[in-house]
RNA sequence: UCCCCGGUAGCUCAGCUGGUAGAGCAAGCGGCUGUUAACCGCUGGGUCGCAGGUUCGAGUCCUGCCCGGGGAGCCA
């Protein structure tokens, strides 16, 4: 494979031969040049190209070219006698791949992302999509990475489903069945058992569940893959399908995982900081000023601990009003979580042990009797971005805090069984992969770090 | 789902207390000896989201609907 325009760009040797392919992203015409910004994705900056009228074909197609247009060009390296660029490539010749139509979309001018929204086939060709596109896969890359370093296997989780995990929302129906004319049981109600599986199936919230079952044979493992719910939330910060990262420990209670917690969003952030330099320099200037040093900042600070009682009694004591009123018992919002690690601590800060009745069934339930052995994750300016808990591994107990909730033991039949049969502490984490590419980016809207953003009322593409 | 804000040229927007629609960029044409989102000149381009209403007259005021954005809740 010939070099990407990354490759020339970075170590490209002067005076010798080169060939790059890409898309015009700007051209310049003067009397006796041409100047072509040609880039092809795999970076930020792209490559200069100059033309020369003597080019073949200079006025049929040099001339011609405009923003969009797929172009093949052979030359050589040359030093750039201009600022802004190490070399630049001389054309000897330059071939129309693909040209565009008049009302080819993007400029060379900034668009605004709703309007990129509604043409996600051609938005990853501008700066800020890629570059976002870039990090993402760089971020999925260090997931990985970190992961496999530490012993992990990763578990693909099933994507259709017929367990559902406690509160995690909404869920959308897999069916073959045709709208309206499903079978029909005696008593009227739709016959699930004549379906494809036999059952009612959806597509999965969480992979949690099924990561148990690896965690509790295979002692560390973790899922990371697409995650769908069917809330109509209308916000900067949520999708119908996403993608979750959900590591599975045995062997493990709170502390443990808050060390893993701790260490795998250090891992993960500073590889962006380290391979995603050109494209974190973008974001600190164009998007978000100030991002690289608050990505910075996590990697580099020790993260605070404090249990959520604690945490109550601090924002009782704050100098400030809130909207919704603290008390020990209520479910933190996001304007005391950012409180919390913006003003308190001023650091990523580890909240420990919440009350039961605002958690699910199957975290570890404390000898206090009143809280459970969660943890959030909360970081300056977004508030949480992982959340996780050690597991309830004890059959007897797991049992009363399923009646608590109302839920069938029968349907959980076989997560009932894994503490039955050799159970052990265990603990785990979710964290949704879009919120970390939105944190490391600053990106504001969710919708703009995923290629094909699902939300309420839109799915085209 | 709730609360706010918005919808004017292909894009980004301006358009005051109602008087018959404008800029920059893009597109087309021309100019310019090396440019950096180049620059300069000319040209074309609009059922002002949709439907009603008030008025001599509505982009502007009123009502309803549709779509989008921001915030909240839920959460990841």
């Amino acid at each position: 494979m010939r070099p990407l325009i990354r490759e020339l760009v970075a170590s490209g040797v002067v005076g010798e031969a080169a060939e790059a392919q890409g898309w015009v992203r700007s051209v310049r015409h003067s009397k006796g040049v041409s100047f072509i910004d040609l880039v092809d994705g795999s970076s930020m900056a792209g490559i200069q190209v100059v033309a020369n009228p003597e080019l073949p074909g200079y006025e049929e197609v040099v001339r011609k070219l405009g923003t969009g247009c797929a172009i093949e060009v052979q030359g050589a390296l040359t030093e750039s006698p201009g600022k802004g660029q190490r070399v630049e490539l001389a054309a000897t010749s330059i071939d129309l791949i693909g040209g565009v139509e008049d009302d080819y979309p993007l400029q060379k001018k900034r668009h605004g992302f709703e309007f990129l929204r509604t043409i996600a086939h051609l938005r990853p060709r501008t700066n800020t999509l890629a570059a976002v596109f870039r990090v993402r896969n760089e971020a999925a890359a260090a997931i990985h990475e970190f992961f496999r370093e530490n012993g992990f296997v990763w578990l693909h989780a099933p994507i259709i489903t017929s367990s559902d995990a406690e509160g995690a929302g909404e869920m959308f129906r897999v069916s073959t069945f045709e709208p309206g004319s499903a079978p029909k049981t005696e008593a009227g109600e739709t016959d699930w058992s004549q379906d494809f599986f036999g059952r009612e199936t959806h597509l999965t919230v969480s992979g949690q569940l099924e990561a148990e079952i690896g965690a509790l044979s295979m002692s560390r493992v973790y899922t990371f893959g697409p995650t769908f719910r069917a809330e109509n939330s209308n916000t900067a910060r949520h999708l119908a399908e996403f993608w979750m990262v959900e590591p599975e420990l045995a062997f493990c209670d709170l502390d443990g995982l808050a060390e893993l917690c701790e260490s795998f969003l250090k891992h993960v952030l500073g590889r962006i900081l380290e391979r995603c330099s050109e494209d974190m320099d973008f974001f600190d200037q164009r998007i978000d000023k100030g991002v690289r040093a608050r990505i910075e900042h996590v990697v580099s600070s020790p993260f605070e601990r404090m249990t959520y009682t604690e945490a109550i009694s601090r924002l009782e004591q704050a100098d400030r009003d809130f909207e919704f009123p603290v008390s020990w018992g209520v479910d933190l919002q996001s304007e005391h979580e950012r409180h919390l690690t913006e003003e308190v601590v001023g650091r990523p800060l580890v909240v420990t042990d919440y009350p039961e009745s605002i958690k699910a069934f199957y975290m570890y339930r404390n000898d206090d009797g009143k809280t459970v052995r969660a943890l959030d994750v909360l970081v300056p300016r977004i508030g949480e971005i992982v959340g996780g808990s050690q597991r309830e591994h004890r059959e007897g107990v797991l049992r009363e805090r399923m009646a608590a909730s109302d839920l069938d033991p029968e349907r959980y039949w076989w997560y009932l069984d894994l503490r039955r049969h050799g159970s052990v502490p265990h603990a785990g984490f979710g964290l949704g992969f879009e919120r970390v590419v939105q944190f490391v980016t600053g990106m504001a809207n969710i919708r703009d770090v995923i290629p094909f953003p699902r939300v309420p009322g839109s799915a085209e593409f």
